[in-house]
DNA sequence: CCATATCGGTTTATTATACGAACCAATGGT
DNA sequence: ACCATTGGTTCGTATAATAAACCGATATGG
């Protein structure tokens, strides 16, 4: 592996339920020599990537990375406009809402919204990854992706978060036709045992999707009004956000 | 120079006036051979630091910076507070706003906002860098950090933008100790002929200083009343954003 | 319509650069 | 007082980065 992958590997490690880490367990995560982590996170250190601090030197993520993110938001403005969006229809709808991104390979969450209106509710994590197999989110994704994404996913071993996560490359493959079809995905305790979801794909530029809007509900609270009124309103809303990040949906499912 | 600062340093290309670059271009402007920089940046894209877009595969900041900027909020939550406050201010003042961050040696535009109050105003360019001795921003800063940093500033050659930028570094130190009696700094074309433009610090975990508040005014616009008011309103508003961030200002100035 | 320039990307011999075991110094718990 | 941690440093070794030259495609222009 090249060096500057290394370097780029180990901002990897850092996630909202572990924002600082230290040295030695960074070095410990990431299998590199401590050295080589100390002179990496020093080259990180210097751009501003990371930073350190405390008494224990504890390392995260730094300033640098918010210039880089205000010049993606100008090119790119999908988290501004997420923001607004996953607002409204956590409060139009009563559940928790939030909007993913693919990056590479990979899906995380870029922020989401709560509702105040009952008692229980899904609850997020900061920039958690997502797998693409076991939500809602991943699924309406993959079904607009070019081949290769797919491929490159369901290659890989699929981890069974549930009982209820499908695992089957194939029989996935078969639900992401009907996902393009209906233009929206559900998951009923695929990720969390309790959690039912429907996403919708967000376009941009194009017919390449970039992310996915989703709605979260315990699963005990969704009966069949209420599902009707998340996916109508989940599509809605993702159709509003595509035309805002001046993309449009595939005329014909399964684009490139 | 290690490979993975130039890898890094390559980001630093970037701007809100060139936000895609392609290869060669990112060749010539670092100065590296084509092959280094074409593998560099196969690096950067296969950890979604830079996509490449469109039929001239142009680079651009790519999707995995967002996942980083939302965990830097989560710890650090600078730009969200700032997009509020900053957008208050330009209203009750009627002026541009803006709220720069510190990374390393270098000061870079956050957030801003304008007002619709006048036809004239201020205009700001995304993620600009601005440098440290010619602008209201960074002296209020500077006024408030350790040592190191005004020595590593000052000690670098000054550019004079205007024939009003004050370049000399004796008189920086001076304008300095005044700044951080007063608490706010003041700049009258030193880095734009026509604006006149005041801040006051941010301070964050403790009291280091993390960023600053601005209000900037074209020249002409600026009576003793106006001025007042902007210095006020800069002061108080900049106290609030500090409070959020959980830091304080420093008892005595000059802090460490 | 051919010649030329420029683009993104690729190859390969050379050499500069990154690596990691072992080692410090400081801190903290037992 | 001791051992186990921590963050950080050293230096000989060998791996990984480099840069000139090259390739094919596209675009420009006479």
């Amino acid at each position: 592996m090249g060096t500057t992958s290394k370097a780029l590997s180990l901002l990897r490690l850092f996630s909202g339920s572990q924002p600082e880490i230290g040295l030695t367990e960074l070095s410990r995560q990431s299998g590199m020599n401590k050295a080589t982590v100390y002179r990496l996170m020093c080259d990180l250190a210097e751009h501003g990537f990371v930073e350190q601090v405390g008494a224990d030197r504890m390392y995260r993520i730094g300033p640098g990375i918010m210039r880089l993110a205000v010049l993606r938001e100008v090119t790119v403005p999908l988290r501004s406009i997420a923001k607004e969006h996953v607002r409204a229809l956590a409060e139009e709808i009563g559940e928790t809402t939030h909007v993913s991104q693919v990056s590479g390979d990979e899906l995380s969450t870029l922020t989401y919204a709560y509702s105040t209106k009952h008692g229980t509710r899904v609850t997020m994590e900061d920039a958690e990854r997502l797998p693409f197999h076991a939500t809602s989110s991943g699924l309406s994704i993959l079904a607009y992706s070019n081949a290769a994404l797919v491929d490159s996913i369901l290659s890989k071993p699929l981890d069974k978060r549930t009982p209820q996560t499908i695992v089957d490359p194939q029989q996935i493959r078969d639900e992401l036709k009907r996902i393009s079809l209906r233009g929206h995905a559900e998951s009923v305790s695929g990720f969390e045992q309790d959690v039912h979801s429907v996403a919708a794909p967000i376009f941009a530029g194009g017919a390449t999707v970039c992310g996915a809007l989703a709605i979260a509900a315990p699963v005990g609270r969704v009966n069949g009004a209420l599902r009707s009124r998340m996916i109508a309103a989940v599509q809605d809303r993702a159709q509003m956000m595509t035309e805002m990040m001046g993309g449009a949906m595939p005329v014909s499912p399964d684009s490139a």
